[in-house]
DNA sequence: CCGCCATGTCATATGGCTGTAACAATTGTT
DNA sequence: AACAATTGTTACAGCCATATGACATGGCGG
């Protein structure tokens, strides 16, 4: 299997615990201790699921879903809720920022362990998809690499996300502030026009290839990744 | 689907949770954090339905509403109440306001983009739809384009907007001023003859395919979208 | 510590879109 | 038929959205 979970629990004991019956069933596992380190860690390890306490020192758990949820970067990573059995609940039913499954505490590693795995049966299929090819342009997402005719294409990183995402949205307008929402991330303060730049330099990048006319200007509306031009 | 929803919510966390739900779902999100607010953002933004926070500081929900139904630029956009659980007054005095749909808090993400679906479906069927057909004319909302027989059509965003209109309010005559507020927003002054130059570059871009004898000139009154000629 | 690379912002160029006015054409009325 | 009302059509000037190149900044590795 040799799947990453990343677990934020600030609590060592509890988290401890789960990290043996986890290694026990063969994931491999991260730990945080609070929101902050997590989403450094997110980015980093790119691990398969996410294990999210609910109750955790600063920003809460929701909160934090929320971000993982609303960026493009991560919004695929699956999370599973950890949360105290109560009253609170249904407040977690109303205020789901996108969990894929809850698990109230106290719950047995065999039930976590369950979850887990329907979680990311549910889920693999998108994960399984490694690559994306549109008429020579191919897209790999676990090499992190772009080939166009056998050649390599060298893109920077915010073009090589703007493409992926474009490449896995095609047909579709988006508005800038889309695109920032979902390329660049929801909590990131930058100019609209911002996007213009980095759609031109994704635009240079394909032309010796052809490719750029995919990358299509919807007149005061946004951006379009097309293959009928 | 790249239909606006307007959320009225003074609550962030709140306001920000549905917006990741609507996102998800492909929906295009504007918010107001109170009544002022949103009556602005009406005008200019023309969205396909209104999410309303019951409560609100200053003007209730209810009084928003009225207003919302009262006016006649207005008066067709869809309401759904957002209300604290509660009795069945809530909801008869809710309905009796104007809105088309109630949820009461806690929802869940899966419930409300249900909803809010069922009421687009509902009040205007092409709006729901990602794409509207007209003997062969396809406009396709999410990619914003039109399509004649597999050959994409070059339409200006004004032409657009006003071919979208008419495709999905067939079969009636609108007056020019009526087609001002509804297809250039409410609170912009053009002369009413910009209409017909506007109806005229639509003519001219649906002429190739003959689509042009759709749009129709009904003297004295105005303009209308019919498939009957 | 230096230099390279990536990124975001600005200034400017460019081209398309838009609204308006003027004139032509059509329709309706007397 | 003459006239009035309404609509069609064209040209154009200003404006606005986008494209593009240049630059400052900051991070990161050497």
């Amino acid at each position: 299997m040799a799947a990453k979970i990343l677990i934020v629990e600030d609590e060592p004991a509890i988290s401890e615990m789960i990290e043996v019956a986890l290694v026990r069933a063969n994931f491999e596992v991260i730990k945080a201790e609070d929101a902050e380190e997590a989403m450094r860690l997110l980015g980093d390890t790119q691990p398969a699921l996410v294990l999210l306490d609910w109750m955790l020192p600063g920003a809460s758990g929701m909160e934090f879903a929320r971000r993982i949820k609303k960026e493009e970067l991560t919004s695929h990573i699956p999370i599973i809720m950890l949360t105290a059995k109560g009253g609170e609940s249904d407040k977690i039913n109303g205020l789901d920022a996108g969990a894929d499954d809850y698990i109230t505490k106290p719950f047995s590693p065999r039930e976590l362990i369950a979850r887990i795995k329907a979680v990311l049966r549910r889920t693999s299929p998108q994960v399984a998809d490694e690559t994306i090819e549109v008429d020579g342009l191919v897209l790999d997402t676990a090499s992190h690499r772009i080939m166009v005719n056998d050649e390599s294409l060298e893109l920077g990183p915010t073009e090589y996300r703007l493409l992926h995402f474009f490449m896995t949205h095609p047909e579709r307008v988006y508005s800038r502030s889309q695109l920032l929402d979902r390329v660049w991330g929801s909590n990131v303060y930058v100019e609209e026009r911002t996007v213009d730049v980095h759609i031109r330099r994704l635009r240079k990048a394909l032309t010796p290839s052809g490719h750029e006319r995919y990358v299509q200007t919807v007149r005061s509306a946004g951006y379009r990744f097309s293959t009928r031009v």
